[in-house]
DNA sequence: GTACATCGTACCGCCTGACGGAACGATTGC
DNA sequence: GCAATCGTTCCGTCAGGCGGTACGATGTAC
């Protein structure tokens, strides 16, 4: 029996099961040999085989009946998928605001895309007199703001430049109006991975935000860490690369592979 | 060591922890504990907490730290999207349950078989408020509701009445339960080519479905239209004949000949 | 506030079931 | 046709998993 870091037991065979598992879903192979596999774990041919019978008889595995060799089976979609159904990009993003709102002592938010708006769903701010609140529910255009400004960046071509047809109303004097203004921003954008927004939307506010995908690889959400103008900016360096790596792990969790 | 029906060694543990998995799927909750599957699946609590830990550290599930039950892990995912990439049903059939969704203003799916049951791999839904959208992932019998049936209806003669001999849960008051009765609906289901049902699967809803076939002539997949109970009724007649039109262009794509 | 029930987790001795080297028949490639 | 390699099976050995039991933590009822 095996031992984990934790000092909690756990199963030797199941690891090695897992393992295998693992293994079909990394490689780019579709299919995988006995020998490929115990190659690849470093297990005897005689386990691996052992292993993948009992994963083809719950369905996990199918074997290929001419050739011999192995790759995932239907049962592998009913975990996926039902993993999928029950997280909600909400949740997941919970503790990596609360994080990011932590470690920069300004306020982190979560907003998703409804049509041609986006909405704050949700927000950790820091304990300090001064701090940023932004208004949970509330709809936005997409063209003003950094978490707007990022998921508008990356919808399809055509969902943008349908966008662009439409009048883009200025909420302050800092909100970019001109429609190839705002295509060349979204260029740049899409190239440096988060938006600035120097008082886009709100005069007196800051944001830097980058876009979180699902696992069909669509800009579902924005994550973003904002503060009071004058004393966001020199904040950007250091919270542009948080935000970044911390919408790269929220999009992970939500299925998303590179 | 197990041995299954067919003489080729498994390995019991890694049996255990598949149906650990899998109840995961099945069940409508969302999170497990300890006791909760050690019941369902008559194993002692020892040896449920031993799997669970064994899957955590693969992060095929995940620890609630707090309430000490257990759910799907991310892991999970990767396995799910690693089959589903490979089953090329669901990127043929995506565009043209596309096509069937803005037609009719209502929700179309597409499901494919595993073992004795059927889930939903992919859906479109039409834009308006009052709306159908349906569970991907998880699994349903394959008696009840459109899609299920029109599978079972074209599975080879002896898999079908071996399905018979097990009891018909009820799904709703709707569903079919007798053997005999199924059994007659089947035939029709072949004879005219698609699937109704009213309120079988879901009191509330219903739906008429088509078989997809592969090369082999196999039901691998079923494409269904479905929508709210109440105005459904009136639509079948041109539903019924998009669907089988659309479940035979698939097919053909898939390689099936007349 | 206390008592009780039930949860998840850890321990440990027994014993079984998985391990792995070796051998097998079947394919594949020279 | 031979040799190499594939997936699969056999079998004796022994370590790793089993499960009854116990424990602390948590939640609930009174």
């Amino acid at each position: 029996m095996g031992t984990n870091d934790n000092g909690s037991q756990t199963i030797t065979a199941i690891e090695r099961a897992a393992n295998v598992l693992l293994l079909f879903a990394e490689t780019d192979r579709t299919d995988l040999g006995v020998t490929e596999i115990s190659n690849e774990l470093g297990l005897s041919k005689a386990v691996v085989h052992r292993i993948l019978n009992s994963l083809k008889v719950k369905e996990l595995v199918e074997a290929d009946e001419e050739t011999h060799r192995y790759s995932l089976g239907p049962a592998a979609v009913a975990l996926g998928l039902t993993y999928l159904n029950r997280i909600d990009v909400r949740t997941v993003a919970r503790p990596v605001i609360k994080e990011l709102s932590d470690a920069t002592n300004e306020t982190a938010t979560l907003s998703i895309r409804s049509g041609a708006e986006r909405i704050y769903i949700d927000q950790v701010t820091p304990a300090r007199e001064v701090k940023m609140e932004v208004v949970l529910g509330h709809p936005y255009p997409l063209h003003a703001g950094g978490s707007s400004k990022v998921i508008l960046a990356h919808l399809p071509q055509d969902e943008v430049e349908e966008y662009l047809t439409h009048e883009l109303l200025a909420l302050t004097d800092a909100t970019i109006t001109d429609a190839g203004a705002l295509r060349d921003e979204l260029g740049s954008i899409r190239e440096q991975g988060f938006a600035v927004s120097y008082g886009e939307r709100r005069s007196d506010a800051g944001s830097v935000a980058a876009a979180i995908f699902d696992h069909e690889r669509r800009p579902i959400a924005a994550m973003s860490l904002c503060g009071p103008a004058e004393r966001f900016r020199e904040e950007v360096p250091e919270a542009s690369e948080l935000i970044v790596g911390a919408a790269g792990r929220v999009s992970e969790l939500l299925g998303y592979r590179i």
